[in-house]
DNA sequence: CTAACTGCAAAAGCTTTGCTTTTCA
DNA sequence: TGAAAAGCAAAGCTTTTGCAGTTAG
């Protein structure tokens, strides 16, 4: 097992800088948009390449959030995320790390937990302030109705 | 708003009763194995098609857990889960669902949360097992040197 | 100098979708 | 009988990889 060495390429630098402008939790396709600004002939591949470098290194963070996207934060202390159903917007959750939460499990499995991840989900200001909008259209026109949906309980069914 | 009217197929039948018949927590393409010994001719997508459907009925329940498979669950009570990190088994956390666990963000965002996610990341007994052996071997034949590694933080870097 | 890295393009893995035919109610 | 769903195959999206040329140290 040799030990891996690491050079600072032009590319990497960039990427670890504009990262660490961004508090969006930017997925790779995001980073590269804003890293070609500044090196307009960066591939994707090596953003891809060194956002996983980086991380490795501990020198940002690859948050495996629910959604689609691999996102990646230069914020490298553990903390928790908040995400909207609706736009996706991803902000950091205003409470602490609870360094306690595995102790729960102690004695309880068999698994040897070494970490646990907490993700909360709702909606972000500006989709929630567009939803209560068009439930204002909505009741004002028409009586309730349509009104509730969205409630993740079982929909009545047909068989 | 028109209400979506769903018909009982053989598909989906089968789907929900393969699926209620696995504790792993399968993703897309195990559950299309699994139909598969009983309809022959089922093809993936329908596979997919169902889960979402079945999932929006309340009937199952669609895990975004970490990695990259969307995995599926016929028990809809909310629970948490523990993930190994070696080879992705997936069991569920020996804990009780947290009610409470959003109030700690009650005044503290302007996001209106509904919903978390808690999943705890670690070795399962197996690969715990397959672990503790390599290190052993490791130890008695070489001493100690890469017998650390592993540790969520931050590598010496060379910049 | 040379191992690490880049750019490019192709491929891989998972999921969704368009279209035609079949089936449930 | 007609709306919903199936089968099949193509496309989509994100991420990984092979390779030939480039570069940091």
């Amino acid at each position: 097992m040799k030990e891996q060495t690491h050079r600072m390429t032009r590319q990497r630098r960039v990427i670890l800088e504009e990262l660490r402008e961004m508090d969006t939790h930017p997925g790779a396709e995001e980073v590269f948009e804003a890293v070609r600004r500044k090196l307009p002939r960066i591939s994707l591949g090596t953003v891809y390449r060194n956002l996983e470098i980086l991380s490795e290194l501990g020198e940002i963070q690859k948050l495996e959030l629910g959604g689609t996207l691999m996102r990646f934060d230069s914020k490298t202390e553990k903390h928790y995320h908040m995400r909207c159903i609706n736009c996706d917007r991803v902000d950091d959750a205003p409470m602490g790390f609870m360094e306690n939460m595995e102790t729960a499990l102690r004695g309880a499995t068999e698994f040897k937990i070494m970490d646990h991840r907490l993700e909360f989900l709702g909606l972000c200001p500006v989709c929630m302030e567009k939803a209560l909008d068009r439930k204002t259209l909505e009741e004002s026109s028409r009586g309730a109705a349509a009104a509730s949906a969205q409630t993740p309980t079982k929909k009545a069914s047909n068989f």
